[in-house]
RNA sequence: CGGGGUGUAGCUCAGCCUGGUAGAGCAUUAGCUUUGGGAGCUAAGGGUCGCGAGUUCGAAUCCCGCCGCCCCGACCA
């Protein structure tokens, strides 16, 4: 008997739906596409965004902030970026209501004389910025970076993973020359590599896309891909390196230190409140979501067996005084987050929710603990033991000394899951194409499929368009070109041209 | 945006074929019992059956249109 009613094995989907609503993560709201992101879920978010935000300001970064709207003309400044956006693009065409025939509509003598895009990016108008701020070498680089949301009209939405409105940093530089940039760019990439894999416990490929992937306008993006339960590829993190094609479009140019003017080199790299979906698809089972300790809102939860008798007030206060001991505890360099559930409801349910919200320890404290002075505790990243779940006992004195490290093992555990998934369901025995068919072309109900490394000659244009249909027919995508390649190279499996680039082909999100 | 499915209480769903005025389980609220681990009994609250128009004496049920959600596809962080 699981939490979820739904297992992973049964419907991925599903289940993946199911343990966003479980586990209190988010829910749909009435605004078409759009989530609305539940306290928990939330928490993730925040500790994700204090990480990332001390490693970004640490890389020598300032945050700012811009408009969410951004006048129509400045998107048509890059000739690609418009063809990548604009299909998706929500506009803002007027500033007043009228109620005409009774139902309230745009005013149609309030129409705005340039309508507004909500952004889904923000290169043009920041570059439009960039322009006036960037004067000399003395000025550069320019690193910045922005917490802000973004709006995407998605076809098709899925909770945390494809929202039409979603939640990111984005960061911007400029610098002087290609060779600085090209550093930043994968400077960033190494941050959302080294943070996920630390921070979220999510083992990642770091790589450079190829051709037909690339942000629109970018002359490289690079990306961090994580595999997720089902075999799926999930982009969890991009960096661009986007020469100075922005900065032709928008004038962005300094003067060296010859006195010539000069075109800026800039770069761009995100990363998004997609991560909780990837945190999900990876660390999440059949009882619900397995939150990694360090970015779990409430990493100890204690759970006080009340049962409305006189020892409550005793039990109430051992559990007060654990909470507080645990609090004065550090774990990844922040103080520890212990909670008391004080909440009027019966113990087990409590219980569950904890378990289904994946707060990676739970403790469930009763008079004879309190009494013994012990703590009960169940490990949430080693529920079970067979169907059974399998609940611990420590000395209070010996829980406090262990508490740091049962949430650091907790956190190296998950990650380590994870990584063995990863490297154990990467094939690389594809010595053809028709290897690859037999692979993926035929798909067994709920059968397990993980990624191929494969070698190609790397081609360009319709060459690699024609490559990109091949895949599709496989449901497959190029995910990218790992940055640890090898020093030899089977033949192209496409061509049969000898190889010059190893590449990760997988099903996506 | 194309194909398929679906929409009835907070959740999971039955009822629809064969039209007759709203149901179950879980959850919620109250009371009693229970208490080392998703409790039991009793009672109560909660739904203009996705929205709109039609057929009909009468529509959750039949017809038409629209919308949301889910899956597949195209597109994408």
């Amino acid at each position: 008997m699981h939490a979820l009613k739904v297992t992973r094995a049964e419907d991925f989907p599903e289940w993946y739906q199911a343990i966003v609503r479980e586990a209190d993560l988010a829910e749909l709201s009435p605004t078409r596409g759009c989530m609305i992101i539940k306290p928990w879920g939330y928490g993730i978010w925040e500790r994700i965004q204090g990480e990332l935000d001390r490693r970004i300001k640490a890389a020598g970064c300032e945050n700012y902030y811009f408009p969410m709207m951004i006048p129509l003309s400045f998107i048509a400044k890059e000739a690609e970026h418009v063809d990548g956006f604009a299909k998706e693009m929500a506009v803002v065409t007027h500033h007043r209501l009228k109620a005409v025939d009774g139902t309230l509509r745009p005013d149609p003598e309030a129409e705005l004389a340039e309508p507004l895009i909500l952004r889904p990016t923000s290169e043009t108008i920041i570059g439009d910025a960039f322009s006036r701020w960037i004067k000399s070498y003395r000025d550069l680089p320019l690193m910045l970076n922005q917490w802000a949301n973004i709006v995407r009209w998605e076809m098709r939405t899925r909770m945390f993973l494809r929202t039409a409105e979603f939640l990111w940093q984005e960061g911007h530089t400029a610098h002087a020359n290609q060779t600085d940039a090209v550093a930043e760019t994968m400077r960033a990439l190494e941050m959302y590599r080294s943070f996920a894999e630390e921070f979220l416990a999510l083992p990642v490929v770091a790589g450079e896309k190829p051709e037909n992937e690339r942000f629109p306008g970018a002359v490289s993006t690079f990306s961090i891909e994580a595999m997720m339960q089902d075999g799926k590829a999930l982009q969890a993190g991009t960096s661009h390196y986007l020469g100075t094609h922005f900065a032709e479009a928008q004038n962005i140019r300094y003067q060296d230190n010859e006195g010539g003017m000069t075109l800026a080199h800039t770069t761009s790299w995100g990363v998004s409140t997609r991560l909780i979906g990837g945190v999900i698809m990876t660390h999440g089972d059949d009882d619900g979501l397995r939150a990694p300790p360090a970015i779990a809102p409430r990493q100890i939860v204690i759970v006080p067996m009340l049962r409305g008798k006189p020892e409550d007030v005793e039990l109430s206060a051992y559990c007060a005084a654990l909470a507080s001991d645990l609090s004065a505890l550090t774990v990844f360099g922040a103080p520890l987050r212990a909670f008391v559930d004080a909440k009027d409801a019966r113990p087990a349910d409590k219980r569950w929710d904890w378990v289904r919200r994946g707060a990676p320890i739970i403790c469930e404290i009763g008079p004879r603990d309190a009494a013994g002075a012990n703590v009960t505790f169940i490990k949430r990243n080693a529920l079970r033991e067979g169907e059974k779940v399998k609940s611990h006992t420590f000395s209070r004195a010996d829980f406090l000394v262990q508490a740091v490290a049962l949430l650091e093992s907790t956190q190296a555990e998950l990650f380590n899951e994870a990584k063995a998934r990863l490297e154990n369901n990467i094939r690389d025995d594809f010595a053809s194409f028709a290897d690859l068919e037999r692979y993926f072309g035929e798909d067994k109900e709920g059968e397990f499929k993980g990624w191929a490394r494969v070698h190609w000659s790397r081609p360009t244009g319709a060459a690699l368009d024609a490559v990109g249909e091949r895949l599709k027919a496989l449901k497959l995508t190029i995910r990218n070109a790992p940055l640890t390649q090898p020093s030899a190279f089977r033949p192209c499996i496409f061509s049969g041209k000898p190889g010059v680039e190893e590449i990760l082909i997988a099903r996506a999100y």
